[in-house]
DNA sequence: GAGCACTGC
């Protein structure tokens, strides 16, 4: 690698040029090409020079030297994640001990990411090349001379983690540069992770930020980053950087996706979408398809006509092979998706949102694509989370046909006009922030020190009224007083969980409160086949007339007494990675336990003290019975909402008996 | 008779 550019040296000539305060660079002049392989076969140097962004390379070290902020737009298969932070290092940001940051919103794609970068550059993985997420630290952080050779100088991380290093050291010190990948997925902590990491530049201006994003929804975010700075806009100048942040276009290396549309709305979407995977099965060519739907409801219901369909011998469609994906599935249903076509078939894959952003397929070149998707929403008048059918934005239908372009040319069939895709999408989707209950969001920034809330800069502002009752209900706790500050270190992040923990050490029963806090973090323990006879067998079992949180006790002591056998969770329909998890769970939170001086006690088997505890830590869900209703119909304390028990509960059943014999007596 | 997808103390 001869062609380099080293920061602090003259700028090499790129065309750039002036737009409303933002800086756009554009085509630059493709960088000369180094070594070529003696070999047959693509090195991986040569690999790394054929992805998209390697002819930016030079460019992007010229922004980030010259930017304080800079914002990468990438299309999947850019090659960004993996290579930004490969030229940093090779440019030298990592001298003098200084380390590049770059995070990911989900665990596995930290993993993947820092496990393909180690392998580019030849290292072993938690050396040179590191990652941290929950629960998993393969960095080398110890910076002694002699240990100085592995020591991590790139460092991928979830931006959770990053959120939780800020407490240690807020400054985020050790970080020459921090890029934040994924930007536009908006998620809760990447949107903190932006307005904290806005903060921190005032006090560092020597402090290099990248965000990547796959949306050109770049623009608001480079105005995020740029308000404000005009008014404190001299601190930059001694560092000779530009205030405005860059902004950098990448191609992607997807392949083109042919868009068709339906004439009309069709009333029922998924008829529609089963309808159009058999009529792409009849006249298009080979090629694997990919159907979005909203749930698991739909999808289960999709698949089983499909499957009807293709049972049917002597027609097309009996070379179907439909497999449904979501993330309630087993894991060794969902690896299904991942298998090989066997010859002759055609694989459908109907799934969730979760082949949007969690999973990527190969060999896709059919796109169904819904229009829908299942979005949680927040109100805060009535506290209650909901999950709502909506139809998708651009961005997402974009990134949804995007699918079937990355091993060929590919279609998309868009069950919706392309009027409603025109004219009545929504460009972007709504920031999760604005869609969500504030409590650990709010307890997460008092923790770091950021005391008015309501005046906190965001990269979109949450909803006053979802600030408000978070504070609410941090006061009530009394997790915060009338300042509002921090009543004690936030040793757990939800509060709830914290006031459990809290009563549990005075009841004497921390020991089973922390193991009961520890399930309520995992998805659900039981494995999820609906409607499984068995399964509501295997409930009764374990189900305790005290309510769920005793029958997590029961199931959990059966599952160390079975010495933690996968074998014993397959026989009694509990999840075992699940299982597994809530081990792991609780023994961070005994440590922390224990930090706080909580002792672990045991209750026995009074359950009592362990259901006041509970109550202790969510009396705000406290609810109340409503006489003479059918179907077990109760309204909560505290605003008269009304709501149902849970058909997942183990009382769930019991209500509705008690309910009959109430209507028997009255 | 029902849970889009994720993260972390």
């Amino acid at each position: 690698m001869s062609q380099l550019w080293k920061p602090g040296t003259e700028r090499p000539g790129i065309l750039d040029d002036e737009e409303g305060g933002v800086l756009f660079c554009s085509a630059p002049p493709a960088a000369a090409s180094s070594s070529s392989s003696a070999f047959g076969y693509a090195s991986i140097e040569q690999q790394r020079q054929r992805l998209p962004v390697y002819k930016y390379r030079t460019a992007i070290l010229y922004l980030v030297e010259s930017h304080s902020t800079s914002i990468i737009v990438g299309e999947t298969g850019s090659g960004k994640t993996t290579q930004i932070p490969q030229y940093l290092k090779e440019a030298g940001w990592v001298d003098g001990g200084r380390i590049i940051a770059c995070t990911q919103p989900r665990r596995l794609a930290v993993q993947t990411v820092a496990s393909r970068v180690a392998e580019e550059m030849g290292v072993k993985l938690g050396q040179e090349v590191g990652y941290t997420i929950r629960f998993e630290d393969f960095t080398n952080e110890n910076l002694s001379a002699l240990a100085a050779q592995g020591v991590t100088r790139i460092k991928f991380l979830s931006d959770g983690v990053l959120l939780r290093e800020m407490m240690d050291d807020p400054l985020l010190s050790k970080y020459s540069v921090i890029m934040v990948d994924e930007a536009h997925e908006r998620s809760i902590s990447t949107d903190i992770l932006l307005g904290l990491l806005k903060k921190i530049q005032r006090r560092r201006p020597e402090l290099r930020l990248i965000i990547s994003s796959a949306t050109i929804e770049a623009k608001s975010m480079a105005n995020f980053f740029q308000n404000s700075k005009r008014r404190r806009g001299v601190e930059s100048e001694g560092h000779g950087m530009k205030v405005e942040p860059a902004i950098l276009s990448v191609e992607g290396r997807g392949f083109n996706v042919q868009m068709f549309y339906v004439a009309e709305p069709v009333p029922d979407y998924l008829q529609a979408a089963v309808s159009t995977v058999l009529s792409i099965n009849e006249q298009e060519p080979m090629g694997d398809m990919l159907v979005f739907l909203t749930g698991q409801d739909d999808i289960d219901t999709a698949v089983q006509l499909l499957t009807e369909e293709a049972q049917k011998n002597g027609k097309p469609s009996s070379d179907l092979m439909v497999l449904p994906l979501y993330s309630g599935l087993s894991c060794g249903d969902q690896d299904l998706v991942f298998s090989l076509t066997p010859r002759g078939k055609r694989k459908v894959v109907i799934s969730t949102n979760i082949a949007d952003t969690s999973l990527t397929l190969e060999g896709v070149v059919y796109v169904v694509d819904s229009g829908f998707s299942k979005q949680r929403f927040y109100n805060p008048i009535t506290d209650i989370e909901n999950l709502v059918v909506t139809p998708i934005s651009k961005a997402s239908a974009r990134q949804r046909a995007g699918r079937a372009g990355r091993v060929r040319p590919g279609k998309c069939y868009r069950l919706y006009t392309e009027e409603f895709y025109l004219n009545e999408m929504a460009a972007d989707g709504i920031p999760e922030m604005q869609r969500s209950n504030l409590v650990s969001c709010v307890i997460q920034l008092k923790a770091l020190g950021i005391d008015n809330i309501l005046g906190f800069d965001w990269p979109s502002s949450p909803s006053p009224e979802s600030m408000v009752r978070a504070l609410e209900v941090l006061y009530s706790l009394g997790v915060v007083d009338d300042d509002p500050k921090l009543t004690s270190p936030a040793g757990f992040q939800d509060p709830m969980i914290s006031k459990m923990i809290l009563a549990s050490n005075k009841l004497g029963c921390s020991e089973e409160i922390i193991t009961i806090a520890a399930i309520l973090s995992v998805q659900s323990i039981w494995v999820s086949v609906r409607g499984l006879k068995e399964l509501d067998e295997a409930k009764l079992r374990f189900a305790a007339a005290e309510g769920d949180h005793v029958t997590f006790l029961i199931m959990y002591r059966g599952f160390i007494q079975s010495d933690k056998s996968p074998k014993w969770c397959h026989k009694n329909f509990i999840n075992y990675q699940a299982m597994k998890k809530v081990i792991e769970v609780r023994e961070q939170l005994r440590r922390i336990a224990q930090w706080l001086g909580i002792a672990l006690k045991s209750s026995g088997s009074d359950t009592q003290v362990v259901r006041r505890a509970v109550t202790a830590g969510f009396f705000a869900n406290a609810c109340r019975l409503e006489a003479y209703s059918h179907g077990g119909m109760y309204k909560t304390v505290r605003s008269s909402q009304e709501v149902y028990i849970h058909p997942s509960s183990v009382l769930f059943r019991l209500v509705q008996l008690s309910s009959l014999i109430n209507i028997l007596l009255y």
